[in-house]
This record gives structure tokens, sequence and C-alpha cells, in this order.
DNA sequence: GGATAATTTGACCGATTGGTAAACATTACA
DNA sequence: TGTAATGTTTACCAATCGGTCAAATTATCC
């Protein structure tokens, strides 16, 4: 009989990590959709081209494979953050930072999308997540920025709500992309989408936060 | 025996309209939290406090109840971009547009989740009016705002870009509320929070979009 | 090649889903 | 006050939900 996989101690197999990949990718595209409760197993079960039970076969249930989908999305979400550079040009960082999140949101859109879902829900599954870790990197960067204001290098400002604006103006190409493609109409779809939207953020962010001297 | 809703011609009871308003109540309620798919008819009728069928005699579909709600939000989340005046100074119009925009997502926090949800799930239900309506309303006021641009009353910058920056950075606080709360902590999760985030974003867009003399 | 472990499947379970039918209760109005 | 229209409820339906089980199949390793 076959050990379920959780309480399984040995190493994995070689089908069971390309299995928990397509299952993952799979799950990706259902749950970044219709969140974690409009999703079902049987959908999820249909893109990876693979029967139900064989599904739980690798995950024991529905919320497991949420958790880890959320778990790994999490780690990556974060990382352009943490490449912020206490030591950098405080314009340049900001300004790579904010291309940075661009970047994610247009080569991970499902991503965005999954946390975003997750976050209107009122983050059943990762408030602990946020008051812990996430809490803690942002505290870390804020202080950053504080600095450079008290020392004249950007303009004073608060610097959480600083970074709020630009989770939210970034994000808001993924997560908004029907509405932004609507917006914008067929001919200003293209990729070049993505170029107009950084070199906007970045006149926006970067003179909005410059000393002024008038 | 009684007539469907939708097939009656004659004007509405009483009771039709209150009890029709607790629904609405309710289902926004429910679906702003869970979206279309995740959210059920039965915690509808538990939230508004009747029995499902008493429900369904109102709406006959759940889609029905849905596109009740959806027309009603829509119509007024719109409104303070309408009433965004091409007549106006260019700084306060812009500046007030942002107040409104933000004292929308703190006091109807649901109808900006219930927005939210949609675009998620890639505007399933209401696709025709954001290309049709909305896109005539966002097109209309991006030509007032490139007018006051090449008249050198504000920077240069791309007013499409600038209206979805607008959305996306004021409706971060309705829709991302437990992660703000989160990261800002306990302390910073009063009401005061609303008014550090206008200062700051009223900071960003008008020193940002100011013509600059240097 | 055979034993053993890992994987896959079809049949199935109880609970929940959106929605219906019809009996029953209440209201509005002449 | 009677009665017809409106409103509410109980009981129920087929479909779908998350998940289990045992049997069948496949991969692994000696």
């Amino acid at each position: 009989m076959a050990i379920p996989r959780a309480a399984r101690t040995q190493r994995r197999t070689r089908i069971q990590e390309e299995k928990e990949e397509i299952i993952l990718e799979a799950a990706l595209d259902v749950f970044s959709v219709s969140g974690f409760r409009g999703s079902t197993i049987d959908q999820i079960a249909e893109v990876a081209g693979m029967s139900k039970p064989n599904l739980l076969y690798y995950f024991r249930t529905k919320e497991a494979m949420h958790r880890a989908l959320i778990d790994r999305v999490l780690f990556t979400w974060l990382e352009p953050l943490r490449a912020f550079d206490a030591n950098g040009d405080p314009e340049s960082e900001i300004r790579s930072y904010i291309r940075r999140k661009l970047e994610m949101a247009r080569d991970f859109p499902r991503e965005s999308r999954l946390f975003a879902n997750e976050m209107l829900q009122g983050a059943p599954h990762v408030e602990d997540e946020l008051r812990g870790p996430l809490k803690a990197l942002v505290d870390e960067k804020a202080e950053v920025i504080r600095t450079w204001a008290r020392n004249g290098k950007i303009a004073k400002c608060d610097p959480y709500h600083l970074i709020f604006s630009i989770w939210s103006t970034t994000q808001h190409y993924a997560d908004f992309d029907v509405q932004v493609r609507a917006v914008l109409g067929p001919e200003h779809s293209g990729e070049g989408r993505f170029e107009d939207a950084a070199r906007y953020l970045e006149q926006l962010f970067v003179d909005g936060l410059r000393i002024r001297h008038s």
C-alpha cells in the first residue's frame, strides 16, 4: 500500500518532484483566478491533466496545496524588497525597486493575483507571516528610507506609505490587467504597455520624492 | 401563487424595497470577501437573516444578485472621476480627486473589494462595461489631463497611467487592508491611518507632477 | 525476473451546492 | 371583512463538493 506523502520521511522520488511541480503550476492557474473558496480540486486536476485521487495522493487536502503555493510565492515575492540596498544611491535604489516590482507584475501575474486574492479574503492563511517576517522586513527598509529623508537625500515622507504606493502601483498591472487592457484599448495592450508604465512611475516617484529647492 | 420578481411589471412593494436592500447588503458582505464563485447563497441568506428560498424569491439566481450589486457599485464608483473638472485648477483638481477616492476606500471598502474580486477573475460579468462606459469616461478625462500638460500646467506625463496610479494607490487601503494593518502594527491602525495616507499621496502626486524649473 | 514499494484509477461517500415545488401565511385593497 | 396578490417556509432535487478506499498498474532495485 502507498504511504501518504506527508507521512513519508525518505527523500523524494523523481516522479514526486515532477508531479508536484505540475500540480502546483495548475493550482496557481486556478487559485489565482478564483481564490481558495472558489476553486475546486476537480478544476485543478483537469488543468494538471490527472485524476483527482492522484492529485490527492501528492497533496492530501486542498488546503495543503494552497499552503505549499502560498509559501513558495511569499518568499520570491519579497525578493525585490530584500534587494533594496541601504548603501546604494537613494534615487537609483527606488528606481530599480520600481522596475523590479514591475517586471514581476509582468512576468508573474498569477502569483500577484494569488496574493491579492488572499488579501481580499482577509489573509486567513497568511496573517501570521504578514505580522511576522513581512512586517520585520518592511520595518527594516522603512528605517533606511527614513534615514535618507533625515539626511536630506530624498524629500521627507512617510516611508511605509511610500512602500505601499510602490506595491500598489506596480501590482495593479497584474491584478487589474483586464481593466488596464480595456481602458487602454487594443492599440496600447502590447508589450510596450509595461515600458510606458515604467517610464511614468519612475517619473512620478523620482520627481515626487526629489528635494525641492524653491 | 407568487409571481417571480423579474417577470413582474407593476411597481415595487414596500416589502420588496426593504428586503432587496437587506439582501444586497448581505450579498455585498459575502461577495466582497469570497468573490462570486467562492460565495454561497446559504451564506448570504444567513447574513441577511432569511431563508434561502425567500432570498431566491427576490433574486432568482445567484448571478442576478451579483449583477444587481455590481451595477449599483459601478455607478457610484466612478462618481469621483466624473466630478473631475476640466475647468478647475489642475493641482487642486488632482488633489481633491485623490482625497475623494481615499474617502471612498475608507467609507466603502466592501464595494472596493467587490470590484477588485471581479477584476482578479478577469471581469467575466462586467467586461462590456469596462470597454464601453468606463473607457469612454477615462478617455475624456485623460484628454483633459493631456491638455493641462500641453499647456504647461502640470508636468508632461501619460494621463492613463496617472489615473491608474491614483486608482491603485487609493484602493490599496481598502483591498489590502489586512496587509496595511499588519505592517503598520496596532499603533498606527487607527483612524489617523487615512490622514497619513492622504498627506503622503498628495505630496507624492502634487510634487511628482509639478513642473520642474531646474 | 521477481519482490517490493510507489503510483494511478474507478467506484464511492456524506456534505454542500444552486435551485424548485407546493403548501402555508401575510398583506393590501375593494 | 373577504379575497386576491404577495410573501415565507418546509421538504426536496440533481449536481457538485472535498475526500476515501481498495484494487490495479507501474517503477525500482536486488
